[in-house]
DNA sequence: ATATGTATGTAATACTATAACAGGTCAAGA
DNA sequence: TCTTGACCTGTTATAGTATTACATACATAT
């Protein structure tokens, strides 16, 4: 296999482009390491269900439902019970190493864990990709937005349903 | 009753601060007569049921999960099956006049509508109150931040979870 | 070894949402 | 007037999403 170098993979350099063309095994790869570290870190454990919840969801790439990960970690040994599912997706999501996309009723792999963010989703309604968008600005307008309120945010979740630019060539 | 001015209410005039004390009944009256007026313009029906559903809604002055409508809706002799609600609920948030609070699983009535607008909401993990903050800022932001990606947005939801500011000093 | 906190597996159930079809209402046009 | 067609409501049935509760197992530190 050929050597991969960070600032070759698009997909890891800029994590918001989803839907640009990138080496996706060395963002997954990438990300799982962070991962592993991250929950060394803070003195958690990154259990077989946990990391295995986690692979797949890198894998994917793609917003996955609660029950289509079960399935898939029923099929692998794993409980076939929705808990399974969830608690593994929640831990993940608590870690920050996941996102629940409430659009969707679905999760998704952060593709930049440890960095604080709360994350914008685009999610294109004709191939069903979620991409990470970086929302610093669009937080900041939010919290400012609240404020005028007296109104404090603890956490948010900001989701946009359109077109992603292949869709958009696709259907012209 | 005492005569009521659109001006004296801060309800009205700043629909943003659902927090604020205000006189609510005259809120809703309001807004059921901006939607009366809306519908009617556009050649639809603001049918019984729909009528009855956004009363509830507006009275309620909170988020509220369908379920919990249908059993208002089947009480006052409306049908008692899911359908009822959600095609109710569905149709008011196609015109403008309800919102669905994604993180809730409920909707909640638009304070104001007619007026353009993706809106952000604030809610309160405390007193479950739901506001509805300017989100014009919120949006460019985000429509900025799609652009890059060449992603076109057509539809959003921005919702921020924390504590409103008489939770705050309650907690205090 | 044992106690403690944490993680997993499973059963049962609660909650949310939609598909599909039947019957009713109403207005426009033949 | 009658009919047609669009739309609205009601109902049955089912699909999809998520949680509670409890039992067991595992890890770590005394």
């Amino acid at each position: 296999m050929a050597q991969m170098l960070h600032d070759d993979c698009p997909g890891c350099a800029a994590p918001d482009l989803a839907f640009a063309q990138h080496d996706h095994a060395h963002c997954a790869h990438d990300a799982l390491a962070r991962a592993e570290a991250l929950i060394a870190a803070r003195g958690l454990r990154l259990t077989p269900v946990r990391r295995r919840t986690l692979e797949i969801l890198l894998e994917a790439h793609r917003a996955m439902g609660a029950y289509d990960m079960l399935t898939r970690l029923a099929a692998e040994g794993f409980g076939n019970q929705p808990p399974v599912a969830y608690r593994a997706l929640d831990f993940l999501e608590e870690q920050g190493l996941a996102h629940r996309i409430r659009r969707l009723n679905a999760f998704t792999a952060c593709m930049h864990p440890g960095e604080a963010h709360a994350p914008a989703f685009l999610i294109c309604r004709a191939c069903d990709t979620v991409a990470e968008a970086p929302a610093t600005p669009v937080l900041a307008a939010l919290t400012k937005a609240a404020r005028h309120s007296g109104f404090v945010i603890e956490r948010s979740n900001i989701e946009a349903l359109g077109l992603c630019h292949t869709c958009q060539e696709a259907a012209a």
